[in-house]
DNA sequence: AATTAGTAAGTAAGTGATTACTTACTTTGA
DNA sequence: TCAAAGTAAGTAATCACTTACTTACTAATT
C-alpha cells in the first residue's frame, strides 16, 4: 500500500500497473497475487488506508483548538500537511471521482468526501451558535469552498510541479475563506 | 472535437479509446488515422479547442460587468455555465494535470490556467484600487481560491453524478468567496 | 531425532484481451 | 482521373491474471 502510494507521486495512478508495483517492491508481478486477489483488491486496501488515516488526522487536529474557527483552521493544515507528505493521494482521489461506473473504489472516496463534509458541518455549525462565524453562512456551500480551497491549492502545486509551495500558499488561502465566513464585526 | 468531449462526459478521459472516437462518429476505427497522425493529436486540437472557448466566453462575461466584482461574478458564472454545458471538460483538464511527464497536451492546460489566473490576478488588482475589495487581499491566493471554488463545485457534481446541481450550489461558493474579498464597509 | 507432509511465498513463462497505429485495397466526388 | 476519405484486416506492445514449478519453513508422525 506504501509503495502505491508512492508511485501515484511519481506517476499519472490509473496508469499504474501490478508490474510496476510488484517492481518497486523487489518482486515478480506473479508474486503480487498471492496476498490480493486482483489489482482492485490492491486499490481497496490503499483507499482503506487514506481514508482511516487522513480522518483521524483531521480529527486529531480538530480536537486541539479551543475555537470552531481555529478547529477549521487546524484542520485546513492538517490536510495540507497530510497532502505534502503524501502527493500521491490526492491524485488518487480525484482519478477515482473521475470514473463514471460506480466501482468500489469510487464508494470509498465518495464515503470519505461525505464524512470529511458531515465533520466540517458540525464545526461550522457550532461556530455559527457561538457566534464566531457569520449566522447567514450556507454550511453546505462553505464545506464545498473549504474542500475546493485545498483542490485548488493542489491544482496549483501540480502545474507547478512543485508540491513543497502548498504549504506556502495554504494560510493565504485559508485566511480568504475565513474572512468569508467569519462574523463580521 | 465535439464527439471527444462528450465522451470525456461519459467516461474516464484517460480510457477513451480511438476505436470509441471513431465508432461514435459512425467511422471505423482507421479513419480516424487519415485526419490526425497520432491520439495525442486529437487531444491537443481538443484541447485548443477548449481552451479558446472558455476563454472567450470569461472574457466576454468580464466585459459587461460594470465593477470588478461583478466581473469576477460574471466570470465565475460564465465558467460554471461552460462546465455544465460541456461536463466532459473538467474531467479532461483534470486528467492531463495528474501527468508527471510534460506532454504538450498538460502544457497546453498549463498556459490556459495560466491565462485564466493572469486575467483573474488583474481584476482583482483593479478592484483593490476602486476600493471595492479589501486593499490587503493576496491576490495570487485568490485566483487559486477563485479556480478552487469551481473545482470543489465541480468535484461535489462528480460526487453525486449530477452535473445540473452545480448551477444551484454555484451562488452560495461564489458569496462566501466575494464577502472573503470584498472591503468591509 | 529423523523423516514426512503441508503451507505460504516466491519465480518464470505463459494467456487472452485490448490498444494505438499500419497496410493494402476500395470508394467517392470535383 | 486522381487525390482525399474510407474500409478491413492486420501488427506489435502492453496489460491483468494464470499456471506449473521451486523454496523455506513448520508441524506431525514415526
Amino acid at each position: 500500500m506504501a509503495t502505491v502510494i508512492e508511485l501515484a507521486a511519481e506517476q499519472n495512478p490509473s496508469e499504474i500497473t501490478t508490474s510496476a508495483i510488484a517492481h518497486r517492491m523487489n518482486l515478480t508481478q506473479g508474486a503480487l497475487f498471492r496476498h490480493f486477489p486482483t489489482k482492485d483488491a490492491v486499490w481497496q486496501a490503499v483507499m482503506e488506508w487514506v481514508a482511516s488515516r487522513l480522518l483521524a488526522r483531521i480529527d486529531q487536529a480538530a480536537a486541539k483548538a479551543a475555537t470552531p474557527a481555529a478547529a477549521l483552521e487546524a484542520m485546513f493544515m492538517a490536510h495540507i500537511d497530510f497532502v505534502a507528505r503524501h502527493p500521491g493521494v490526492p491524485r488518487m482521489l480525484f482519478g477515482e471521482l473521475q470514473r463514471v461506473e460506480s466501482t468500489v473504489t469510487k464508494r470509498m472516496v465518495q464515503t470519505l468526501v461525505t464524512q470529511y463534509s458531515q465533520r466540517l458541518h458540525a464545526v461550522i455549525e457550532q461556530g455559527k451558535t457561538m457566534g464566531e462565524l457569520a449566522p447567514d453562512v450556507d454550511a453546505n456551500a462553505a464545506a464545498v469552498l473549504f474542500i475546493g480551497s485545498i483542490q485548488g491549492l493542489v491544482m496549483q502545486a501540480l502545474l507547478a510541479g512543485n508540491v513543497r509551495r502548498i504549504r506556502a500558499n495554504a494560510p493565504g488561502a485559508f485566511a480568504i475563506f475565513l474572512r468569508g465566513i467569519r462574523r463580521s464585526s
